[in-house]
DNA sequence: TTAGGGTTAG
């Protein structure tokens, strides 16, 4: 086949849109000689777009057939191996190639310091050393991928001798350190250098917000911001600006940002080339007063948006869904025009917030693409509001459909495993947490969690003695695990191997370790704890600590010492407070304190028949049968008791307790 | 082929 000079240089102008109108128009099966085709550039256009398409193997196809290839050829093929960091291929295709040019070396370097690790920044080192012409890209790359791998000293020594820098060398280095923590050097460096772009301002900016120095990136983006020269996407550094003070919870700083914008927008000269505000300064000044739960004044701003994206209707409904507001949110819903994943995900997560698990699910139906976080969302949902079934047949169903479970469904449904003591399909999940390599420390911790509560303690034991890295939250669970199963003295024993190794107990630690003691009836130790709370580790006691004490101390029979320690309560005492002296006086069948307890009681929660039915059982074992009568009749003038006695849950222990 | 940025849902 042989195209007429005229049609290909025709096709070779619109190349750059339609590469395959030229394939098809010379047909792709036959030899690509230059007889057939005057240069080889338009094959390797077509390479390069191959490769920027993803289709490696076709790339591969038309690389093959072309007979006479160039240095650029070679270089297209080897940019698509090195994208897909194949280097053994692409090393292969840099040893065969005829003649190297500077990019070629180049690409090599940067491919090679793409994949980290020593061994491949070594490799990059050594062509970088034996290259025979080395431009200013190749000493970028090497300075940048030294910087990637921490190696700052390395970085700097090159940069000192490097004889002619541009802009990007420098650029590099200011990223670099900042990536490296180097804050000093960072602006020092962008302080000396002989010229600064937007890039240097935005890399200086950002990096400062990520090392913490905020103020040093606010002074310096005003400072330099203002002055001429600077490109249009310095609103990118501002934006980084109000996230930063954003995520900090600095709003009226970020707020000062936002309006700040347009300021220097005037200061410019080129007003109106983008030196406004642009969505992503809206989006991320919305979401800042979204994170501060000040709705009306995101929703004002939202309001005020004349080019709204998709993100500004997101945020703005994820807004209404944390507060929950979901009247608002479905209000907001069905406004928009265009809705994403997140859109709906953000619908499902919602009304699992609030219990409308109905119109979870059904919005979960009725979304057009389902991805991992919907399918996450729904689970957790079912989860959190205890219909593990529920969850367990999602996740089923979920597998069913060729979705690959991560962590986060992994972790809720070992906890629908633990809820509904599923300890089957918990072990299996743990099976597949070993095969998936998702050993993450709060997956582990579930796992601890999902076999205690199905009372496989040793394996919980096991689960925790195996980890590699544990939080304080592994502590956590594997105690409570002891203290709710009856194994006081092993709760105790792991508290304190956890003080040896210094991991600082937590409020909720505190909980399992009183708990213990109160079951076990180790009065003594739980008051030495519960004092130690504040003393030793500045953790203030809650409601469950006390009423933990007041129980296991009046257990012990020291009834007018567990009243004295709830009138000295620094908040007042909830119902499981009264309910553990209530609990304690009818073991000891006190009068007394019965009657205190469970007039405190009957105040508390009116509705609850316990404290009448506890006092008439003192009563009763005690033989008054007049006050029984009359406590029984109280009930009765107050309209409660349906069913006498039947359940009790105000007590912390009410599972393992029976009145 | 080198530098910055890339918002929203767990």
């Amino acid at each position: 086949m042989r195209a007429s000079k005229s049609v290909l240089a025709a096709l070779r102008k619109t190349m750059s849109y339609n590469p395959m109108a030229l394939c098809r128009f010379l047909g792709s099966s036959t030899a690509l000689s230059s007889s057939s085709s005057p240069d080889c550039t338009v094959w390797n256009k077509k390479i390069s777009h191959l490769i920027r398409t993803g289709q490696i193997e076709e790339a591969k196809k038309v690389f093959n057939a072309i007979e006479h290839k160039n240095t650029v050829t070679w270089n297209a093929m080897i940019t698509g191996h090195v994208k897909r960091r194949e280097m053994a291929k692409a090393r292969k295709l840099f040893d065969e190639m005829p003649e190297r040019d500077v990019v070629s070396w180049n690409l090599m370097i940067s491919g090679y310091l793409s994949c980290r690790g020593v061994r491949f920044v070594e490799e990059g080192r050594l062509l970088f050393d034996q290259m025979p012409v080395r431009d200013t890209i190749s000493w970028n790359t090497m300075i940048t991928g030294y910087l990637r791998d921490g190696r700052v000293s390395d970085a700097l020594r090159l940069f000192e001798s490097m004889i002619e820098r541009d802009v990007v060398t420098w650029n590099a280095m200011i990223s670099g350190f900042l990536q490296n923590g180097v804050i000093a050097k960072a602006i020092e460096i962008f302080e000396s250098m002989p010229e600064r772009d937007s890039t240097s301002l935005c890399a200086v900016v950002s990096g400062l917000i990520h090392n913490g120095r905020i103020d040093k990136a606010a002074k310096l983006l005003v400072e330099f911001g203002a002055k001429d020269g600077y490109s249009e996407n310095l609103v990118n550094a501002y934006n980084a600006l109000i996230a930063g003070y954003s995520q900090r919870g600095q709003v009226d700083e970020a707020r000062r940002v936002f309006d700040q914008i347009p300021y220097f927008c005037d200061q410019g000269k080129r007003r109106g080339m983008g030196f406004e505000k642009n969505v992503v300064s809206w989006n991320k000044m919305i979401k800042c007063y979204v994170k501060a739960g000040d709705l009306i004044s995101a929703r004002g701003l939202f309001d005020q948006m004349i080019d709204r994206d998709i993100v500004s209707w997101n945020t703005i409904i994820s807004g209404y869904v944390q507060v929950p507001n979901m009247e608002g949110a479905i209000d907001l819903f069905n406004r928009m025009l265009y809705r994403d994943a997140i859109t709906w995900n953000s619908m499902i997560m919602g009304f699992a917030e609030v219990g409308n698990l109905e119109l979870a699910y059904e919005f979960f139906q009725r979304m057009p693409q389902r991805n991992l976080i919907s399918w996450n969302s729904i689970i957790s949902g079912y989860e959190k509001n205890s219909e593990y079934d529920w969850a367990i047949n999602l996740y089923l169903e979920m597998q069913a459909d060729g979705m690959k479970p991560d962590q986060h469904t992994l972790s809720s449904i070992l906890s629908g495993c633990a809820g509904s003591v599923n300890l089957l399909l918990g072990a299996q999940i743990h099976q597949q947490v070993t095969k998936l390599v998702i050993g993450d420390v709060p997956i582990n911790n579930s796992l601890i969690t999902m076999y205690s509560r199905c009372g496989a303690i040793l394996e919980a034991r096991t689960m925790f003695d195996e980890m590699k890295t544990k939080d304080v939250i592994s502590w956590n669970a594997m105690i409570a695990g002891y203290a709710s199963h009856g194994y006081a003295t092993e709760a105790l024993q792991l508290f304190e191997f956890m003080k040896q190794q210094h991991v600082k107990p937590t409020q909720v630690t505190f909980t399992s370790v009183l708990s213990a003691c109160a079951n076990a009836g180790f009065t003594e130790a739980g008051k030495y704890y519960f004092n130690s709370m504040a003393s030793q580790f500045r953790i203030s006691p809650r409601m469950e600590h006390f009423s933990s004490l007041v129980d296991m101390i009046g257990r012990s029979g020291q009834l007018q010492e567990a009243l004295h320690l709830i009138k000295s309560m620094p908040f007042q005492p909830d119902k499981t407070v009264w309910g553990a002296l209530l609990g304690a006086s009818r073991v000891h069948n006190n009068v007394t304190y019965g009657r205190i307890a469970a007039e405190a009681l009957m105040t508390l929660d009116p509705e609850s028949s316990a404290p009448y039915a506890l006092l008439y059982n003192i009563y009763a074992d005690l033989g008054q049968l007049n006050e029984a009568a009359e406590v029984k009749m109280l009930m009765r003038r107050n309209n409660v008791g349906k069913h006498v006695a039947a359940s009790w849950v105000g007590s912390p222990h009410s599972e393992t307790r029976t009145f």
